[in-house]
DNA sequence: ATAGGGTTAG
């Protein structure tokens, strides 16, 4: 290649910088970055002079190279030329920096322009957005505006979209305030982002604020607003809406399955596939993504062994997140032959999410040692993260592996992982499953926010069921709301407890303070509160208001209660029923022995 | 240059 270049210029009759130049700019715009450097090399080694059209073309092959080396080497000919000085240049090496992930010399380079201009501002705050340092890039805005400078929208749009990424709302809307006030904020691209902006921090009826103004209608804002709702779970607003959208893109399509998907409504989600099927012959790995999730969850391994075989064809299964997808939708449905086949052959693009789901599949099946192979074989080649500590706890847990676990533990703590709730929550649940309740406690003391469900399940786990009542009072005091998992637990330390009257109160209080549906074993918890205390009047009461015709499960334990305590009319009806379940084993059940 | 997706848990 290199030598073919320098024939061809060879032959040419001038050979100044201007012809060299040109075909530099050839390469370069039509994405032939080897070609551009090595023309490059050729024409430094010809010592023919480089301008700052030369280095602006070899800086852009450098970006789409991501070599920091190789920038380095470009950055220093930048100096040794004499460019040193030129914004053009000098914004272009900030720039390739940061698209090599080299923030630290990007802002180096930045720091020694003597005059930045707006495109040098606009490249240091796409660079720590991009970087996934929010925080930076509205700082660096921030301090662009100090200056009295004039974003360009573009800039504008990068700090706001800065602040979704970390969901500073309090600064995106001091921004959305700047636009107003130098009139940006009717601006297409500034509208669409603060739009996006709001609805990922939460505030959705400010997005739809902006959406509402006229003339600010497009795709790409039909778009956000959609997936707005669709991830507060506001499915029919985003179906309202994503039905008046003037045209659909692949992207709205997949929002709306998102949405359908995130709030777990399957068939829903089908159903919507079917249409989009119907409707276009866009697909692209999102959808596919989203098509496993919904094949995992129902679960359907033949529906998902179609998409298998339609991303093969359609080439999209080198794409890791379709590789993860297939990878999660075979462990779901069981089939763990088929998930490590696809690892296999996921070699050259799997990441550490592949190993996670990996891992998962592997833990849900209980085959904890299984998990634990695996586990090591990871450490040879991808970082472990809470989600893999979080897996081989549980898997941990399910083995008894006391030692393996505070292994794990100690491994957290000396490599300075976050220990949030959830990982407190996996370590409480972990230390008292392997029956070490006094290191369980120990976590949850030293949580600053508290997984008081894991604790009371511990509690229960351990026979000590009297501390859930602890819990709970300091869950009261702290103003920590309760949920579902909290009440179930707090009802069965009732029921281990004999206590009654609380059991009662928490039941009421649990749909009527709280909004949360007791699920059936909550009403069964509570048979057993009234029945082991004797209290027939009060269970025959709360079998009256039933929602639901009571399970076999349920008539069982009435039945015996009722036996016990010589409520001879209640246990005929639980026997009535009973029997009616079973008519092929007729009275199976009888209140009064025969003699 | 502004819109979408995956892995932890009772």
């Amino acid at each position: 290649m290199r030598r073919s270049c320098s024939t061809k210029c060879r032959a040419e009759t001038r050979r100044d910088g201007g012809s060299w130049n040109a075909m530099l700019t050839a390469y370069s715009r039509n994405g032939k970055t080897e070609e551009a450097l090595d023309l490059f090399a050729v024409m430094i080694g010809e010592g023919v002079s480089a301008s700052e059209v030369t280095f602006a073309n070899v800086l852009a092959s450098c970006g789409s190279k991501l070599d920091v080396w190789l920038s380095r080497q470009v950055h220093s000919l930048v100096a040794k030329y004499g460019f040193s000085g030129n914004v053009i240049l000098e914004s272009s090496i900030v720039d390739v920096y940061g698209k090599c992930g080299a923030m630290i010399d990007a802002r180096r380079m930045f720091d020694e322009i003597e005059y930045p201009n707006v495109v040098s501002w606009n490249v240091i705050v796409r660079r720590y957005l991009e970087f996934g340092e929010g925080n930076e890039a509205v700082g660096m805005f921030s301090r662009m505006l100090r200056l009295n400078l004039k974003p360009m929208n573009y800039t504008v749009s990068n700090a706001i979209l800065a602040c979704s990424s970390f969901g500073g709302l309090t600064e995106g809307v001091q921004i959305h305030g700047f636009c107003c006030k130098i009139n940006m904020d009717r601006d297409g691209v500034v509208s669409n982002t603060l739009i996006d902006m709001y609805a990922k921090c939460g505030d959705l009826e400010s997005a739809r604020t902006i959406f509402d103004l006229p003339c600010s209608k497009n795709v790409i804002s039909y778009t956000s607003m959609v997936s707005a709702c669709a991830i507060s779970g506001r499915m029919s607003e985003a179906r309202e809406l994503f039905d008046e959208m003037p045209e659909w893109t692949v992207i709205s399509w997949n929002v709306m399955l998102a949405g359908y998907t995130r709030t777990s409504d399957w068939e829903k989600a089908l159903e919507f596939l079917i249409l989009m099927r119907r409707s276009t012959r866009d697909v692209d790995h999102v959808t596919l993504g989203l098509f496993l999730n919904i094949c995992a969850a129902i679960p359907d391994m033949n529906l998902g062994k179609q998409v298998h075989r339609y991303a093969y064809r359609h080439g999209f299964c080198s794409n890791v997140f379709v590789g993860n997808a297939l990878l999660d939708m075979y462990g779901k449905c069981g089939n763990l032959i088929g998930t490590r086949n696809c690892f296999s052959t996921m070699s050259h693009s799997r990441d550490e999410v592949s190993w996670n789901v990996l891992l998962t599949s592997f833990a849900r099946r209980g085959m904890s040692e299984q998990a634990m192979l695996v586990f090591s074989e990871m450490l040879g080649e991808a970082q472990p993260s809470k989600f893999t500590f979080g897996t081989m706890l549980a898997a941990c847990a399910n083995i008894f592996a006391l030692d393996t676990g505070k292994q794990i533990h100690a491994f957290m703590i000396s490599h300075g992982y976050d220990i949030d709730v959830v990982m407190t929550g996996a370590l409480v649940d972990m230390y008292s499953k392997c029956r070490n309740i006094a290191y369980a406690t120990r976590v949850f003391n030293g949580a600053s926010r508290k997984d008081v469900n894991s604790m009371i399940l511990g509690c229960l786990h351990n026979g000590m069921s009297g501390r859930v009542f602890e819990l709970l009072d300091a869950m009261e005091e702290e103003g920590v709301r309760p949920d579902h998992n909290t009440f179930r637990g707090a009802l069965r330390a009732c029921v281990c407890n004999g206590r009654v009257e609380l059991g009662a109160k928490l039941f009421e209080s649990m749909s009527e303070n709280y909004y949360l549906l007791p699920h059936l074993e909550d009403y069964e918890s509570m048979i057993e509160l009234y029945g082991e205390n004797g209290l027939m009047d009060e269970l025959e009461a709360f079998l009256k208001k039933l929602p639901f015709e009571p399970t076999a499960a349920m008539l069982i334990k009435v039945f015996d209660f009722s036996r016990k305590y010589k409520w001879l009319k209640l246990g005929e009806w639980a026997a009535d029923r009973l029997n009616e379940l079973n008519p092929s084993v007729p009275f199976l059940f009888q209140i009064v022995d025969d003699e």
